[in-house]
DNA sequence: TACATGCGTCCCTTGTAAGAGACAACACCA
DNA sequence: TGGTGTTGTCTCTTACAAGGGACGCATGTA
């Protein structure tokens, strides 16, 4: 047959395993991929589409869907053939967060500040190699700038990324980032000595502010949360106005750094 | 170390499946019930207590561990050799919040009536066959009345289990409820004729409320929600102290059912 | 009316993952 | 000291799940 193979790359998200061959694909990994590829899109998917998405075949999916579906975790979603997120994940994080107490203490945290200042706050944290939105507070001005939970960036175009890989070697830090997280939104690419440089910095002064890389409109500002002495386990930020004043950005950080020094682990 | 704990048989939750014999077990399965494990136990585990629990064998479970920790939906607990809950099943269980509408929105009519009422208010639901605590907001009594996310009781304990009955038929309520649901903690017995004729009444009225039932000092009021005409979603609850006014349990049914009204989908 | 493309279910084959069990290393207590 | 309990890793076998593919039934569109 010929297959000229749907090359098709645009591949459901970071999904960078080696790959074998096309060999057979054991259930569990399946399941993997079939949860990152919901939370990739973030909505309900079809189970052909899916099966597509992930170059599954189809009688599998079938079978795992009604499995997972039966067990709660995936749901039918309303119109009758698509799937997503079920309430046992719901259930799930839930139990995880009140057992994470740095999670816990940290949304409030960040909830207070973005009332307290009125711009977006956010806590963040390394997952899989990528900067993520753990929770986000969404602030009061007339156009927001928000940013849905459990949305995962490339470090570099970010504050908190710079935080989160300071104590890393270069090495480590080198193959955590690839070639692709330096090119930024709108095209420009951000060197790697620099990058490294910028986290050695940021690693001294305990904070880290960047402006204008993820858009051309905000400045982000970032401050490391200790679970142990040295180690940064998350980071708080505040994403505001390009524009904001000199004065004003300082006394966000001082603001900021002080409640992430709360939210740290003695 | 011996923290008394006799692990005995606080048996691993409802996992009442028909056991074909002891043949060999698919991986997803084993997977399905390590979660359920940790979700009953509500802690890390050990991961040999983890194939103690499930009667796995040890090196799977060893296995199927340590994928699930690669693919972030458990972590390696503080201490190093338990296992519990990970990010990855947070992010996902709050996509499954955000994409969910009666859910949002319930989270914050709960958390506004406990702060009007005072009293513990929760959102419920049916998930596998039992009553549900989806979201509870604690209330501000000096001994307060809290209960769990996640925490799962049999039907017949609750007002809220009455009304998310209604509309099955007797055949389909009879399938769901055990033998065990219907001993109270206290050892007393309800009848399952009782109990129907309960979910009959609560159909008709459109509320229910229990005095004493899952224990001796508390009184259970709850609402329907519904997620289209007939059709019970959820159901919200406030729990009062048992000695609670006629007339105040009165007003506070007349707002609940309010609230729950507001909640279900026009 | 044909032809395509979607869905959901089924059956059969075979590659492989679940599991038994042996192993070394550690901890505990008598 | 040896006995009894962990914990984590590794091997090898075979029972069984993953997957190919065909089916029937809906769609839509030429």
């Amino acid at each position: 047959m010929q297959d000229g193979k749907t090359q098709s790359e645009w591949q459901a998200a970071g999904m960078n395993e080696e790959k074998p061959a096309n060999s057979r694909e054991k259930g569990l990994n399946r399941v993997l991929h079939i949860l990152e590829f919901l939370h990739a899109n973030q909505r309900a998917i079809g189970i052909g589409e899916l099966a597509k998405g992930l170059n599954a075949p189809r009688s599998t999916t079938y079978t795992l869907v009604r499995e997972l579906v039966d067990a709660g975790l995936l749901e039918m979603a309303g119109d009758g053939n698509r799937v997503y997120f079920g309430k046992k994940l719901y259930l799930y994080g839930m139990a995880y967060m009140r057992g994470n107490d740095l999670l816990r203490r940290g949304r409030q945290e960040v909830d207070t500040l973005s009332r307290e200042t009125g711009e977006t706050s956010e806590l963040c944290m390394l997952q899989s190699g990528r900067y993520t939105i753990v929770h986000s507070s969404p602030g009061m001005r007339p156009f927001r700038i928000s940013s849905a939970t459990g949305l995962q960036i490339p470090l570099p175009w970010t504050a908190s990324g710079r935080l989160l890989l300071a104590g890393l070697e270069r090495s480590r830090i080198e193959a955590i980032i690839t070639e692709e997280d330096l090119v930024l939104p709108d095209g420009r690419r951000i060197e790697l000595d620099d990058f490294i440089e910028d986290i050695a910095k940021a690693r001294v002064t305990g904070y880290c502010v960047t402006s204008g890389l993820v858009d051309a409109y905000t400045k982000c500002l970032a401050a490391p949360v200790f679970s142990a002495p040295g180690k940064i386990e998350a980071t708080m930020c505040l994403v505001v106005p390009i524009d904001t004043s000199e004065e004003r950005t300082g006394g966000l950080v001082a603001l900021l750094r002080e409640r992430a020094a709360r939210l740290s682990i003695s």
